[in-house]
RNA sequence: GCGGAUGUGGCGUAAUGGCAGCCGCGCCAGACUUAGGAUCUGGUGCCGCAAGGCGUGGGGGUUCGAGUCCCUUCAUCCGCACCA
C-alpha cells in the first residue's frame, strides 16, 4: 500500500473497527469517558472543602502560558503524575488541593496583537478555552472553581497590592527581615541613617536633622534606596526587537529566550525587586527543602555567593595631575587575599568611574578608544569571542599596600562592572584570567605559592588552594587556608579593607515596556513615584490603539487616551514582566475569590504551603528563585506562615519532539556579469524557470548521493533529468549572463502529522503549502519517499507539535494517561514516540474482559483462592510503594502483571476486583469509575478506601533457592522456608548436583543467605 | 572551565548488594476465524548444532557475590560561565 493509500483509508478503517466494538460490546471508552467527566463536572467531585477535619494535601502543577499551539503531549506529563497523586491522596483520606490556572499575561499573545490588531486578551480567552476543552479530555481531578488567570483584573488586583507592599518595605538587615518603610522614616526621624544596617544602594550619612531638612523629592530619592521596590538607574539588558528590558535568566547566549533577537547591555531607569537583600536566605534554606539536587544546585550557582575580602589599593600621585585623586584609593574585591604578595597590575572594568580621572594624558586617546570599542561591543559578541584578550593601560599607578611598591593600572573587559567593585587585583601566577591577560601585555608574574605538584608557569597559573606561601613577606611558610585567615586579619588592623560576601545574584529588573502586563501600580507627581493606596486598585490595564511604543519610544501604555491619575498625574508605563503574576499564585488557589485580601488568613493557615510541586526544570532560577523570594516576603510581614512556597518539588522530564525534514533542491548563481536591469531580468526569468517547481529528494537517495546534504554532487541521473528539464528553458540567459549554477540541498521541516515512520504522504505535502502543490519526488526504490528525523524540543516552528487529542479521540484518555506514566521515569527526557501504546490500548481492554463475560458483568461473590489474594495484595504493595515514590512507570507495569495473572486464573471474585478498580483510579479514573459503578457502588469511586496490603497472602512456605557456584547461579532447589541456615547448607552439599559441579573438590566456603541464596565458593 | 544528569537487548525500559533483561513494543512460529491493525499459545540478549561461553560505555578496586558501592576514564544531554 503506498502512503497516499493509506492515508486515504487511515479513517474509515478506525471508525469501521470503533463500529464493531460497539457491536460486540467491547470497551467503549468515548462512551464511557464522557459520561464521567459530565458526571465529575456536574457533582463537582473534586471540590476542595475549606475546612475539613482531614489532613491537608496541596499538590501543584506550574500553570502553563496558554500559547496559540494548544497543549502538546508534554504539558500533561507532569499533569498526568501529579493528578494521580492528587487522587491517591484522596483515596488515602486527604483534603486535598489540586487546583489548575493560566499564567495568562505574556509575550506571545502581544506578539499576535503587534501583527493581527487582535486584542491579546481575546487571543488569550481563545486559547485558554481551547487549553480547558484539551484538558477536561483527559480527566484531570482539578477544582475548577479555584482557578486563577494572572492577566485577570480580580488576581492581578492583588500582584499589584503585593508590588505595593514591596515598596512600602525595606530590609533589616539586623533582624535579617524585611519591615515596613515607616519604621525606617522613624529611625530617619530620630537619628538619620547612622545606624541603620539596611540592603541598599551606597548611600551618604545623613542626621536626623539632615532628614528632616530634606524637600520631598530628597526624601522620595533617598528612600527609594531602602525600598524592596524601587526605582534606579541600571545596566539592562535591551532588546530592541521585542522594544523590552528582559532580565537576565529571559536572555540565553546573548539573544532573548523568546524570539532569540540579539540583546544589548543600556542604562536605563527601571524598575527593581531588591532580590539580593535575599540572597542568603534563599541559599541556605535551599538545604532544608526536598527539591532535586539539579534545581538547587542551579539556583546556588545563580545566587553565587563567594567569601573574600575587600582590599583598598592607593593611587599614587605622581602618577595623576587630577587633584581629586589626592587619598583616593582602588578598592577590590578578591576570594583570594592570600595572593597579595604576587600583585603584579589592578585591572578596571571599562565602565569604572575612575577610568576617566586617573587616565594620564598620554594613554587618554588609547583608553577612550578602548572604551568605545568595549561599550559596542555587543554581549553576544562578548560571549562569542571570550577567548579574546583586550585591554589597555591607564598610565596611572597604585601603591601596593604592604610592599609600597607601584602596581600599574590596566582596563580590561574581562573584568565585570556589575560585580564585586567592578575592580581586580592581578595576580597572574595564580589566576588563569589574569594569567592570559599578563600573557598578552607582557606583564610579570610573580609566584608566591608553591604547588605541592610539578608545575610549569610558562604553561599556565596555578589556581588551587594548596600549597605554602613564599615571597609573602609575613606569610611565609604558611599554607593557603591558614595565609587567608592571617591576611584578612591584618588587612582589617589596618583598616585596609575588610571581610565580605559577594552574590553574583543581580536585583530584578520588573518593568517591561511591553502591553499585556499588570499596570504597575505607580503615578508620578512633580517627579516622584507614588504608589495608590489600596482601594483604588485594581489599576486596569488601559485600552490602546496599537500595541507599540509611541513615536517618541515610550512603551504603548503611553498610547492610551485620558490615561492619568485623578486626571492629571503620569502613571507609570511600562508593565510588570511575565513572572510577577506567578510568584505567588499557589497562595490566591487557597482562596480564589476572595475580594477583601489575597488569601484569607484562615485559608494560608490551614494550607500553608504546597506539598508537591510539579513543574518543568527550566523554571530553575527564574519562576522558582522568584516565588520563593515573594514567599519570604510576605512570611516578613507576617501575612503567611511559611517561608517556602513548596516542601517537595519534582521536575519532569522534557517530551521532546521528533522533528521530520525533506530536502529540497535549490539553486544558487554564481555570475560575473555587469549589474543591469537587463541582466536582473534575466535572472529572474532563470529563477522562476529553475524553481518552476519544487524538486523534493529522498532522504537516502540524497546522501547516496552528496554523502551530506551541502552540494549536489550532480551525479543522479533523474535529478538530472528534472534539472536539464528546466534548465532547457532558459539555456539562452546562462549562457549570456555567463553564470555558474550550483545546485545545494536545503533541509526544511515538515508537518509531523503527514509523516508516517519517515515516510512522507507525499499527496498530503502537496496540499499542505501552496509553494508545494506541483513538486516533484525522487523517491526512493520502493516509491517511498523517506524523509530525515532529529529529536529537537517541541515547538511550532519545527512543525513537530504532537497534541494529545488525537489519542484521546483514537485510544480514550485512560490510555493516553497510562501510556505517558508507561514511557519511562517522570523526570527523565525522552523524544515523544506512539510505538508502543497499542500495549496499554490491549491491557486496557484485558482488563475490562477481567470484569466481564463477552457482554455481560460477570462478578463472582465467591471467597478468593490464595493465589488470587496474592497477586492482588502484591499488586496493592507495589502501586502503593511506586506512588509514594513518584515510579509511576513501573506501576503501569504492576498493573499489567497483575491483570496477565488474573486472566490465567480466570479470576472474577468481588473480593479481588473490587480493590482492583480502586488501586486503578488514580491511573485510569475514567473506566475504574465504569466499573466501580457497575460493581454497584453509586458513589464516585474518588472518595473510596485505597486497599491495604495484608503481608501474609504475600508469604510462601517454601523458597526456591538459586544455588550458585563462585557467584555463577547453576540451578535451583525448593526448601521450606522454615529451614534453617545450617540445615540448607548440610542440604545442599549433599545433593548430587552440587557434587557434579564441586567436581571432587571440597568448597572453601558456604555462603547461606536465608531464603534468598545460596553461594558455594571453590 | 564549573556544576547536574544519563549510558543495560532491535526499541521504551525493569532489577532493598543476591537468578541481569520484569512489563511493553517490534520480530519469528502457530491456533482460531464474521479476514480485523481482533483474540489466544509458544519463542525472542549475543555467539554456538549443542554442551557451554560472553554479556549492563571502557579500565581498575571492595565483596562469597557488583548494573547497583568506591576510584578512574570515555561518550551524550542539560544548566551556568571572563563572577575575581
Amino acid at each position: 500500500m503506498t502512503s497516499a493509500n493509506r492515508a486515504m483509508f487511515f479513517v474509515p478503517s478506525w471508525t469501521n473497527r470503533i463500529q464493531k466494538r460497539i457491536v460486540k460490546m467491547e470497551y467503549n471508552f468515548r462512551e464511557v469517558e464522557k459520561r464521567w467527566q459530565a458526571y465529575w463536572a456536574e457533582n463537582k467531585t473534586f471540590k476542595t472543602e475549606d475546612n475539613s477535619s482531614k489532613p491537608k494535601y496541596f499538590v501543584l502543577d506550574m500553570f502553563p502560558y496558554p500559547s496559540g499551539a494548544g497543549l502538546h503531549v508534554g504539558h500533561p506529563l507532569g499533569y498526568i503524575a501529579s493528578d494521580i497523586f492528587a487522587r491517591y491522596k484522596r483515596l488515602k483520606g486527604f483534603n486535598v488541593l489540586h487546583p489548575m490556572g493560566y499564567d495568562s499575561f505574556g509575550l506571545p499573545a502581544e506578539q499576535y496583537a503587534i501583527q493581527t490588531g487582535q486584542h491579546p486578551r481575546i487571543t488569550t480567552e481563545n486559547n485558554i478555552a481551547r487549553y480547558r476543552d484539551q484538558l477536561d479530555k483527559i480527566g484531570f481531578s482539578f477544582d475548577w472553581d479555584r482557578e486563577v488567570r494572572t492577566s485577570d483584573p480580580q488576581y492581578y488586583k492583588w500582584t499589584q497590592w503585593i508590588f505595593i507592599q514591596l515598596f512600602n518595605s525595606w530590609y533589616n538587615k539586623k533582624c535579617n527581615k524585611a519591615e515596613k518603610i515607616e519604621t525606617l522614616i522613624a529611625e530617619f526621624e530620630k537619628s538619620g541613617n547612622g545606624n541603620i544596617s539596611a540592603a541598599c544602594e551606597v548611600t551618604e550619612v545623613f542626621s536626623s536633622s539632615d532628614w528632616n531638612a530634606f524637600s520631598e523629592k530628597d526624601r522620595s530619592d533617598v528612600l527609594l534606596n531602602y525600598r524592596l521596590a524601587f526605582l534606579s538607574n541600571t545596566m539592562v539588558n535591551w532588546c530592541p526587537q521585542l522594544g523590552t528590558v528582559l532580565a537576565n535568566e529571559e536572555v540565553k547566549e546573548g539573544v532573548s529566550e523568546r524570539g532569540g533577537y540579539p540583546v544589548e547591555r543600556k542604562l536605563m531607569k527601571q524598575w527593581s525587586l531588591r532580590i539580593t537583600a535575599y540572597a542568603d536566605r534563599l541559599l541556605t534554606d535551599l538545604d532544608a527543602l526536598d527539591w532535586t539536587e539539579s534545581i538547587k544546585e542551579a539556583q546556588r550557582n545563580w545566587i553565587g555567593k563567594s567569601e573574600g575580602t575587600s582590599l583598598k589599593f592607593k593611587i599614587q600621585e605622581s602618577s595623576i595631575k587630577n587633584q581629586d585623586l589626592i587619598d583616593a584609593y582602588i578598592e577590590v574585591f578578591t576570594t583570594r587575599p592570600d595572593t597579595v604578595f604576587g600583585v603584579s597590575f589592578v585591572t578596571l572594568a571599562p565602565e569604572h568611574e575612575l577610568v576617566e580621572k586617573l587616565t594620564t594624558p598620554e594613554q587618554k586617546k588609547a583608553v577612550d578608544e578602548y572604551i568605545t570599542f568595549a561599550k559596542n561591543r555587543s554581549e553576544r559578541e562578548r560571549m562569542a569571542d571570550v577567548k579574546k584578550i583586550t585591554g589597555v593601560f591607564t598610565g596611572a599607578y597604585v601603591i601596593h599596600p604592604f610592599t609600597g611598591k607601584q602596581v600599574p593600572i590596566w582596563i580590561g573587559d574581562y573584568v565585570l562592572a556589575g560585580y564585586g567593585t567592578g575592580a581586580v587585583m592581578a595576580v597572574p601566577a595564580h589566576d588563569s584570567r589574569d594569567y592570559a591577560f599578563a600573557d598578552h601585555f607582557g606583564i610579570d608574574k610573580q609566584v608566591i605559592i608553591l604547588p605541592p605538584v610539578d608545575w610549569d608557569f610558562a604553561d599556565k597559573s596555578y589556581d588551587e588552594k594548596e600549597g605554602k606561601l613564599v615571597n609573602s613577606d609575613f606569610l611565609n611558610g604558611l599554607e593557603v587556608k591558614a595565609a587567608i585567615k592571617k591576611v584578612i586579619t591584618v588587612i582589617e588592623e589596618r583598616g585596609l579593607g575588610k571581610g565580605k560576601t559577594n552574590f553574583r545574584l543581580r536585583d530584578a529588573i520588573f518593568g517591561r515596556q511591553r502591553y499585556w502586563g499588570e499596570p504597575i501600580p505607580v503615578y508620578y507627581e512633580n517627579g516622584i513615584p507614588k504608589v495608590l493606596s489600596e482601594n483604588e486598585l485594581p489599576l486596569l490595564l488601559p485600552e490602546v490603539d496599537k500595541y507599540l511604543p509611541t513615536e517618541t519610544g515610550e512603551p504603548p501604555l503611553a498610547r492610551a487616551k485620558d490615561w492619568k491619575y485623578k486626571g492629571e498625574f503620569e502613571y507609570e508605563y511600562s508593565t510588570m514582566p511575565g513572572w510577577a503574576g506567578s510568584s505567588w499564585y499557589f497562595l490566591r488557589y487557597m482562596d480564589a475569590h476572595n475580594d477583601k485580601t489575597f488569601a484569607s488568613k484562615e485559608a494560608v493557615d490551614y494550607w500553608q504551603n504546597v506539598d508537591l510541586y510539579i513543574g518543568g526544570a527550566e523554571h530553575a532560577t527564574g519562576h522558582l528563585l522568584y516565588i520563593r523570594f515573594w514567599t519570604k516576603f510576605l512570611n516578613d510581614l507576617g501575612l503567611i506562615p511559611v517561608a517556602e512556597p513548596a516542601k517537595k518539588l519534582i521536575n519532569q522530564g522534557m517530551i521532546q519532539g521528533v522533528s521530520s525534514f525533506i530536502y529540497k533542491l535549490i539553486f544558487v548563481f554564481e555570475g560575473n556579469s555587469e549589474r543591469s536591469d537587463e541582466n536582473e531580468a534575466k535572472s529572474t526569468k532563470l529563477r522562476e524557470a529553475l524553481n518552476e517547481f519544487p524538486i523534493i529528494v529522498s532522504k537516502k537517495r540524497s546522501e547516496i548521493i552528496t554523502n551530506g546534504f551541502d552540494e549536489y554532487d550532480g551525479t543522479d541521473e533523474e535529478i538530472n533529468k528534472y534539472l536539464s528539464k528546466s534548465r532547457i528553458k532558459v539555456q539562452k540567459e546562462i549562457d549570456e549572463l555567463n553564470v555558474k549554477i550550483t545546485s545545494m540541498f536545503s533541509k526544511l521541516h515538515v508537518d509531523v502529522n503527514i509523516v508516517n515512520n519517515n515516510v512522507l504522504d507525499t499527496e498530503a505535502f502537496k496540499s499542505w503549502r501552496e509553494e508545494y502543490k506541483d513538486a516533484i519526488f525522487i523517491t526512493e526504490e520502493n516509491g517511498d519517499y523517506i524523509c530525515g528525523s532529529e529529536v529537537e524540543k517541541m515547538s511550532k516552528s519545527k512543525w513537530n507539535v504532537v497534541s494529545p487529542d488525537k489519542i484521546v479521540e483514537e485510544q480514550g484518555a485512560d490510555c493516553l494517561r497510562l501510556y505517558e506514566m508507561f514511557l519511562g521515569p517522570l523526570e527523565q527526557s525522552k523524544p515523544w514516540s506512539t510505538s508502543g501504546i497499542s500495549g496499554v490500548s490491549n491491557f486496557i481492554r484485558k482488563l475490562w474482559r477481567l470484569y466481564h463475560n463477552g457482554d455481560e458483568l460477570n462478578i463472582s461473590n465467591e471467597p478468593a483462592t490464595r493465589p488470587e489474594l496474592k497477586t492482588l495484595h502484591k499488586t496493592i504493595k507495589k502501586i502503593a510503594q511506586d506512588i509514594e515514590n513518584f515510579s509511576f512507570n513501573t506501576s503501569v507495569s504492576s498493573f499489567m502483571i497483575c491483570v496477565n495473572e488474573l486472566t490465567e486464573f480466570k479470576c472474577n471474585k468481588r473480593e479481588v476486583l473490587e480493590p482492583l478498580a480502586i488501586l486503578m483510579a488514580p491511573y485510569a479514573p475514567h473506566i475504574a469509575e465504569e466499573l466501580w459503578n457497575k460493581l454497584g457502588n453509586s458513589e464516585s469511586i474518588t472518595y473510596a478506601t485505597f486497599p491495604i496490603c495484608n503481608e501474609d497472602y504475600l508469604v510462601e512456605s517454601s523458597f526456591n533457592y538459586p544455588i550458585s557456584f563462585n557467584g555463577k547461579t547453576r540451578f535451583f532447589q525448593e526448601y521450606d522456608r522454615s529451614l534453617s541456615k545450617e540445615d540448607v547448607e548440610k542440604e545442599v552439599l549433599n545433593l548430587d548436583q552440587t557434587q557434579k559441579y564441586l567436581e571432587g573438590k571440597a568448597p572453601k566456603k558456604v555462603i547461606v543467605v536465608h531464603n534468598k541464596i545460596v553461594n558455594i565458593v571453590i
